[in-house]
DNA sequence: GATTTGCATGAAGAG
DNA sequence: TCTTCATGCAAATCA
């Protein structure tokens, strides 16, 4: 083929005949992108990871930009395309050889007719299947069969060999595939229906849809690709995007003239469809610029369905009323430099509710989501600029004019419309918005939405609480693209795990791309995990909307309450989910091995300081035996065998029997597992059991907000002795302002701020202040744990300590057989030398056995701790009974209980 | 002293 | 590199 190649390498246009880039001019780069198989596509390799991504070579962007370079979904590293890589821009031609772009610039449409090569044939590198333009043909519907998905992480490649190739990559395993087969399998082989919709508005935002018109910049080619550029833009609203829309009614499953989508139309259409310019014969009037591209390119990428202007996706109809969709943008000035995400977010129901009668339609504009600013009380809503621009009327001086919006109920609110000179731009306000926020209770990270009555193009806004904004920890979400966290949910063995997560690292890229997220209609339309497709995401466990509580959600929030704004707005279910996750994250963290740690001596309590960041373990089980001796159990990667380790020792997340250098009797997973089966199911049982009552218990709790800057808030709080002021419940809730400090008293955060302002900065964060808060922290979670101590020792005088732990009843408490076991870090009481093998030493006090191998110093939980510290301090004072620092401890009826679900724990750590 | 106003600033995203 | 926009901040205004 490379031969071949080269031996073509020289456009086919005679009057041209110019030669292929010379290795001096960068041949060897262009070669890279060569095509792999018969034309399929030109493949590039990443140099680093050595993945062909196919897909990647057609994205427009390339031509855009005419970059030829893009980064490699998977390690980042650029990729390389080669067709427009040099100096000279080559083209493949069906018939074999290249045709360089800037022939195909010059002669124009007529140079080169559409080629199209009837053929469908099987990508051999990674299954994906590639289809080519004539199986689209009308009449001749792809066959759905056709649409195979990679086994290894389902993708969906359809790309037509000559210049047409469609592209669905990296469908999320799980998600949008299942759909493709439930619909294939239940609508026969031709249609794709609605569903795949979700698909597609999710996969929009998540991954790049590529959709090649390579040649469609210049060449004649592209002439198959392009649609009525000529046609006025407004009078088909849902046909306007051209390209770009057209290739969005194929990835979005829409087509524009009917609420459901048949695969075979809606890929057809773009290119081959009838109804398509070139298929009626009509040349396409423009040359797209670069930016045209870009702009379709994007529009594509995000596209959703239209409701109002067209109703090319109908939810009602489909039965979906509550389906919360990114509506495109309304026809407005400039609406095409509107950013997805600010697409309106609405379903047909609210739409409903704000049209109130049928005969009005409402066109929603765009929707914004409430910043600190936005919603504190200054009483300034900053409106985009693209969304002021192209949606409010046009103001020309910096006062504005008064603009009235009507809300839901048909109140009208008056604001003032009015921008601000900002770095040679506008920066657009709508001022007077107190009132309206107060009156519907809005806060930071709620979503308003403007829409527009039409008749008449009166205003009217709408707007959605922020009810399960998180912000996930990077963490959480490593772990969950590790599959760590989700392991279950994702797939079951190790392969589909890695096949996801590589899908997961294209699905994290792409959230950096152009293309915004647009997760909630994926999420709105996901099959229900009833139908036997997988959820690959936790929605059920977090069993809010699926929308919002999936990551997809997350991401998407986290995006638009603001990159700039890592903050955590925790709904208490979500909370508690995050706090779970993030512990169980927290477990595997380990002090670096090489970190020493600094012991600081706090009023008694030991407290471990390390200089260097944790590191994640592999999770252990520790045991301990009737004599006090204790054993970290680890569990072999590859064999499943337990195997026990020494309990100082610190295993990569990866750990197999092979590597057991401490025990040279169990290195090899063909050796029996020590623990007798009973023992082992006995212990994993109680582990579990563990695990379900610490969730039990914290479910419990129904801590009324755990906003991680709680603690901060406290201490900050102490160290500007404002502790039982009451007033320092607004300083947690202020830290929802991104730039704020715990304690910050800006205009923002704490109003009125003046006359009572600290002599030290709030956000000081000198050694002197951070010891402070540090200390004071410390002086909290300690005073907490004399409580839960007392309340401790006093329960335990009417029940077995056991008992206490075990709230549900299980073994633990009921049976002399159980043993104790807690998750890692914790320990179980296990004594598996003990002649009555798996017995529990009823005898064992975890409490007196700490207390003799500490010289009676109590250790604290640091879980307990931050739990204690997570709490707001409102709510601690109250239920502390505390007034002030300088009350001592409060009446320990009313003090929080504290989770007993380690007694025994390792030293607690501080860093 | 409290609140509003107008602009400046800078982080993050987009191109 | 440019643009956007969330936020800071101080002057102006109000009570």
């Amino acid at each position: 083929m490379a031969a071949a190649a080269a031996a073509a390498k020289r456009c086919m246009n005679a009057a041209c005949g110019a030669p292929a880039p010379t290795a001096a001019a960068g041949a060897g780069e262009w070669r890279k992108g060569w095509p792999l198989r018969s034309g399929a596509g030109f493949a590039v390799l990443c140099d680093k990871c050595g993945l062909a991504y196919e897909q990647l070579v057609f994205c427009d962007i390339f031509h855009q930009k005419e970059s030829g370079w893009r980064d490699c979904s998977f390690c980042g590293k650029h990729l390389h395309c080669g067709c427009v890589a040099s100096k000279f821009s080559f083209d493949l031609l069906d018939s074999g050889g290249v045709q360089c772009m800037s022939c195909v610039k010059n002669s124009g449409a007529q140079s080169v007719p559409c080629q199209v090569s009837p053929k469908l044939f099987l990508s051999q590198s990674n299954q994906r299947l590639f289809g080519k333009s004539d199986e689209l043909l009308p009449g001749r519907p792809l066959e759905l069969p056709s649409l195979m998905l990679d086994s290894r992480n389902d993708d969906v490649a359809i790309i037509s060999k000559s210049h047409h190739p469609f592209m669905v990559k990296n469908i999320e395993p799980g998600q949008s595939s299942n759909v493709l087969r439930r619909k294939e399998i239940e609508n026969g082989a031709r249609q794709i229906k609605w569903e795949q919709s979700t698909l597609s508005i999710g996969d929009m935002g998540k991954l790049p849809f590529l959709i090649r018109s390579q040649s469609a910049l210049e060449s004649p080619q592209s002439q198959c690709t392009r649609r009525d550029d000529n046609r006025d833009p407004t009078a088909d609203s849902t046909t306007s995007e051209s390209i770009s829309e057209a290739g969005l009614s194929m990835s979005l499953g829409l087509a524009s003239n009917g609420n459901k989508m048949e695969a075979t139309s809606t890929m057809e259409r773009p290119m081959l469809s009838p109804t398509t310019p070139f298929s009626e014969g009509r040349e396409p009037a423009t040359t797209l610029s670069p930016f045209q591209h870009a702009q379709r390119a994007r529009h594509f990428l995000t596209r959703p369905p239209r409701v109002a202007e067209g109703a090319a996706f109908d939810p009602m109809k489909d039965g979906f009323p509550h389906l919360r969709v990114a509506r495109p943008p309304a026809e407005g000035r400039g609406r095409n430099q509107l950013l997805p995400r600010y697409w309106p977010r609405i379903t047909d129901q609210e739409l409903q509710q704000i049209s109130g009668d049928s005969n009005s339609t409402i066109v929603p504009l765009f929707e914004k989501v409430l910043s600190a600013s936005d919603a504190g009380r200054i009483g300034r809503l900053v409106l985009p600029k693209a969304c002021a621009e192209a949606y409010f009327p046009p103001i020309s001086q910096p006062e504005g004019r008064p603009l009235t919006i009507q809300d839901a109920k048909g109140k009208e609110w008056h604001f003032q419309f009015r921008f601000w000179p900002n770095n040679n731009s506008r920066m657009y306000v709508l001022e007077g918005v107190t009132p309206c926020i107060q009156s519907l209770q809005l806060q930071a990270g709620d979503t308003v939405t403007f829409s527009r009555i039409e008749p008449g193009g009166k205003l009217v806004m709408g707007f959605r609480k922020a009810t399960n904004t998180v912000n996930m920890p990077d963490s959480q979400i490593t772990a969950i693209a590790t599959g760590s966290l989700l392991g279950d949910t994702f797939f079951s063995n190790t392969n589909d795990n890695l096949a996801i997560v590589n899908g997961y690292s294209g699905f994290l890229q792409s959230m950096k791309g152009p293309a915004d997220l647009q997760p909630s209609s994926l999420y709105d339309h996901h099959p229900n995990p009833a139908d036997g497709d997988v959820s690959w995401l936790k929605t059920d466990r977090f069993g809010s909307r699926p929308d919002e509580g999936s990551l997809q959600y997350l991401q998407k929030r986290s995006r638009n309450i603001g990159s700039k704004s890592r903050r955590l707005l925790i709904d208490a279910e979500d909370a508690l989910e995050l706090k779970l996750s993030w512990e169980e994250a927290q477990e595997l963290l380990r002090p670096a091995p090489s970190a020493k740690p600094t012991v600081v001596m706090i009023e008694d309590y030991e407290f471990e300081e390390y200089d260097e960041p944790p590191v994640f373990a592999k999770r252990s089980i520790f045991t301990v035996r009737s004599t006090g001796e204790q054993d970290q159990w680890i569990q072999c990667d590859d064999c499943s065998k337990w195997r026990r380790l020494p309990l100082n020792v610190i295993v990569a997340s990866k750990w197999t029997c092979a590597d057991n250098t401490w025990d040279p009797k169990s290195c090899s997973c063909s050796v029996p597992e020590e623990l007798a089966p009973k023992e082992l199911q006995s212990i994993l049982q109680q582990y579990e059991d563990i695990r379900r009552r610490k969730s039990s218990f914290f479910l419990k709790q129904n801590i009324p907000e755990m906003d991680a800057s709680s603690l901060d808030a406290l201490a900050t709080a102490a160290v500007f002795g404002e502790v039982g002021n009451q007033g320092a419940a607004s300083v947690a809730t202020t830290t929802k302002h991104p730039r704020h400090r715990p304690g910050c008293t800006c205009i923002v955060c704490i109003q009125p701020p003046s006359g009572k302002g600290p002599k030290h900065n709030p956000s000081c964060t000198c050694n002197v202040c951070m010891t402070v808060r540090r200390r004071f922290k410390t002086l909290m979670m300690r005073k907490k744990q004399r409580q839960s101590e007392r309340e401790e020792a006093e329960a335990s005088k009417k029940i077995p300590w056991v008992g206490r732990d075990d709230p549900e009843g299980s073994n633990l408490s009921r049976s002399p057989q159980t043993v104790d076991i807690a998750r890692d870090g914790d320990v179980i009481m296990f004594d598996k030398l003990d002649t009555n093998k798996g017995h529990i030493d009823l005898n064992f006090h975890p409490g007196s056995r700490e207390e003799q191998q500490h010289g009676g110093q109590p250790r604290v939980s640091m879980i307990s701790l931050l739990e204690v510290a997570n709490r707001p301090l409102e709510s601690y004072m109250k239920q502390n009974g505390l007034v002030s620092l300088a009350v001592e401890q409060g009446n320990p009826s009313t003090a929080p209980v504290l989770p007993q679900l380690a007694p025994v724990e390792r030293r607690a750590t501080l860093r």
